[in-house]
DNA sequence: AAAGACGCCAACCGCCTCTAG
DNA sequence: CCTAGAGGCGGTTGGCGTCTT
């Protein structure tokens, strides 16, 4: 049995708002406030309207200073840049662009900015694969090596040590502040952080970010993993997460943003390169659960999503057959 | 000119989270 | 601690306008 209505429904009417009922609202709510129950609302006002719609109505068109339409370049740059950092979070977004609402923008991705952005990673798919295909070939030359990575690296912190102290770097400032990342809002913090900071240039700033766990270890982290639009040629990822690949950098950066530039649709996808390793803790034991019990909705994306299959479909040369199964995961290939 | 295809966007649906009792 | 219900959110739909054939 699922959940009561929250109003009758075959007592309320539905689509499009009229000027009256619209002007009925408005007042109503300039003049009380929602007295912070919108199920009660419509009755007092005398609306034949769910209160659920009279919020999304107030929320997406009558509360004042709403902007609509009429993206800027820059608003552009923020819907990509957080978009391919925090997926579909669009009130998360919304809160970073003063006067659009989640819906508007949600709007606005799924009709254009997704179809710019495929059409320019379906360049990009071109001209990488084939460095992608190069890089292979150096992993089948050293199997043991890339095993021991991909077994026994973590970078995403267990339970024991997701409280975090970084210290945040770019062009513009230096922060160095606590984040707990098993809490969406921490890390939300850190992601619009570093992104609000370079808001006039996010697809160009360089930001490094060093972590540093509670267990002394330090795992520097480039926002290029967060923010694939960044891994430009002429990033830089960590040496020490490959140590023995420290002369490849840009390869490792490419393959990061290839497995990423395929994932458009997915959340957290700029955390998929990396994690979708095995999270191995301490004791050895693999740990993908590590953050099955915290608020993140989607965190089930850190590791490899069969879903992610149809993604590959445009892949131009293809999946490589004779791919490992550990490999497969690494680059997030479909499981064949 | 007509019909079908396509694009846009307001609004709905249903699930998840939060919180008061 | 548990539960019910409201709020919040993201995915999806349907209607309308525009474009293309």
């Amino acid at each position: 049995m699922g959940r009561a209505p929250c109003c009758d429904k075959t007592n309320v009417k539905k689509g499009p708002w009229s000027p009256e009922e619209d002007t009925k609202l408005k007042t109503y709510i300039q003049k009380h406030g929602t007295g912070s129950n919108w199920i009660a609302l419509p009755q007092k006002i005398g609306l034949k309207r769910c209160g659920k719609s009279c919020r999304l109505r107030w929320l997406n068109y009558l509360r004042p200073n709403i902007k609509h339409g009429g993206f800027s370049e820059e608003e552009n740059n923020v819907i990509c840049t957080l978009y391919l950092s925090i997926g579909s979070r669009w009130s998360i977004i919304a809160a970073q662009l003063p006067g659009r609402t989640d819906n508007d923008i949600k709007n606005y991705w799924n009709t254009r900015l997704r179809k710019k952005l495929v059409g320019k990673q379906r360049k990009d798919q071109q001209s990488q694969a084939c460095r992608v295909s190069n890089l292979k070939q150096e992993i089948k030359s050293e199997p043991e090596y890339f095993a021991g990575v991909i077994t026994q690296t973590s970078y995403w912190p267990s339970e024991h040590n997701s409280n975090m102290h970084m210290q945040v770097t770019n062009n513009h400032y230096v922060s160095s502040q606590h984040y707990d990342l098993n809490n969406q809002t921490s890390f939300g913090n850190l992601l619009l952080n570093n992104n609000t900071a370079t808001a006039t240039d996010t697809f160009n700033s360089q930001v490094a970010c060093d972590v540093s766990l509670q267990q002394e270890q330090v795992y520097p982290i480039t926002m290029n993993m967060i923010n694939p639009i960044n891994s430009g040629s002429d990033t830089c990822l960590p040496s020490n997460i490959f140590p023995r690949f420290e002369n490849l950098p840009n390869e490792l950066s490419d393959l990061i943003c290839v497995n990423q530039l395929l994932q458009v649709d997915g959340s957290m996808q700029g955390f998929h390169g990396i994690g979708s390793l095995d999270m191995t803790n301490n004791n050895g034991s693999t740990n993908t659960t590590s953050t099955e019990s915290t608020s993140w909705g989607d965190i089930n994306s850190l590791v490899y999503s069969p879903n992610l299959a149809s993604d590959y479909e445009g892949y131009p040369q293809g999946i490589p057959q004779d791919i490992t199964f550990e490999e497969s995961r690494y680059f997030g290939f479909p499981m064949q």
